[in-house]
DNA sequence: CTCCAGGGATCAG
DNA sequence: CTGATCCATGGA
């Protein structure tokens, strides 16, 4: 991979297993739009473009073939921010290889998605999403995040919103986090930036902490559970090597590694720690694209 | 109308 | 301990 740097953009090439559609579609991050592009233009056709907002920064992405584009930015807080953001310094080609050793199912997946990569996000944020994520569907996930942005959230550029600090959310009622149509999870939102807020959750000091205990702790929360506290782990504390199981992954895996029977969480888990070791979070990854983007089940 | 969504809390047995 | 039920909401 290559970057330079022109004006207020970083220009990626020579990509390595790097698709920006479907690092941002693979459901593991939420504030992103797919710009429309002009219909009528031939080039513009092939050209995708997203908008994302995170560290409390609009950035567009648009991809052309070999060539990504990020602005605006600067060289120093593309290498700063986004470069870790994005998991450029990676090597994916060497996990990919050793997911897909022997595992013609992993072969299938990598290559449905192989450009995905997983994102290094922001814990607080990651906590709530994931939180706001149980029992709902990824359109209603991310129109609720927006709304608690725009309301609660400081103003970045573009006319866009920071997803809101614990204190901004700790200062709300439940009711008024129940008016954002979180539905029975407003509760469970109050909990969490109430328990950040005041210092009973440390989130930095579980980002110190080895996998099996840092899961205790966000499990602590009312809300959290094995699966939430996975997504956190995964998608913000660099834990790659958890599982996070959700219906998705667990009826693929029912599908794929246990004849189609019905199984328990803690044996694909354990399947998911003997077949693919450290590099299970990426494995999980592929499945999931895998799973929700073929009609296998 | 029913069913389901990147689950988890609660309760019955 | 395991399994069933409920939880708000909105789209299919």
């Amino acid at each position: 991979m290559i970057i330079t740097y022109s004006g207020d953009r970083a220009i990626l090439t020579d990509i390595n297993s790097f698709d920006i559609a479907e690092t941002l579609e693979c459901g593991q991050c939420f504030r992103f739009v797919r710009m429309e592009e002009g219909a009528s233009s031939a080039e513009a056709g092939d050209t995708v473009k997203y908008r994302i907002v995170a560290h409390n920064r609009t950035l567009f992405i648009s991809e052309y073939e070999d060539r990504m584009e990020f602005y605006p930015t600067t060289e120093r807080e593309f290498t700063q921010i986004w470069q870790g953001y994005f998991d450029l310094d990676r090597d994916y080609s060497q996990i990919k290889d050793i997911v897909t050793a022997n595992d013609f199912v992993m072969r299938d997946a990598v290559n449905f998605g192989t450009g995905t990569r997983i994102l290094n996000q922001d814990p607080w944020e990651t906590l709530i999403s994931f939180i706001i994520s149980q029992n709902n569907n990824i359109g209603r996930i991310k129109r609720i995040i927006q709304t608690i942005s725009e309301r609660y959230g400081e103003p970045v550029n573009d006319d866009q919103f920071a997803f809101p600090t614990t204190e901004a959310l700790a200062r709300l009622s439940e009711a008024e986090l129940f008016e954002c149509k979180m539905g029975f999870r407003a509760g469970y939102v109050k909990g969490a930036a109430d328990a950040v807020a005041s210092g009973v959750l440390d989130l930095q000091a579980v980002g110190r902490m080895e996998t099996a205990d840092a899961r205790r702790e966000l499990m602590k929360l009312k809300g959290v559970g094995i699966k939430v506290a996975d997504c956190v782990l995964l998608f913000a504390y660099g834990h790659k090597e958890v599982f996070p199981t959700d219906v998705w992954i667990k009826r693929i895996m029912e599908h794929f590694y246990f004849s189609g029977q019905e199984t328990h969480i803690k044996d694909i888990h354990a399947l998911a720690a003997k077949r693919f070791g450290e590099y299970a979070g990426f494995a999980q990854q592929y499945l999931f694209a895998y799973a929700r983007g073929t009609k296998i089940v």
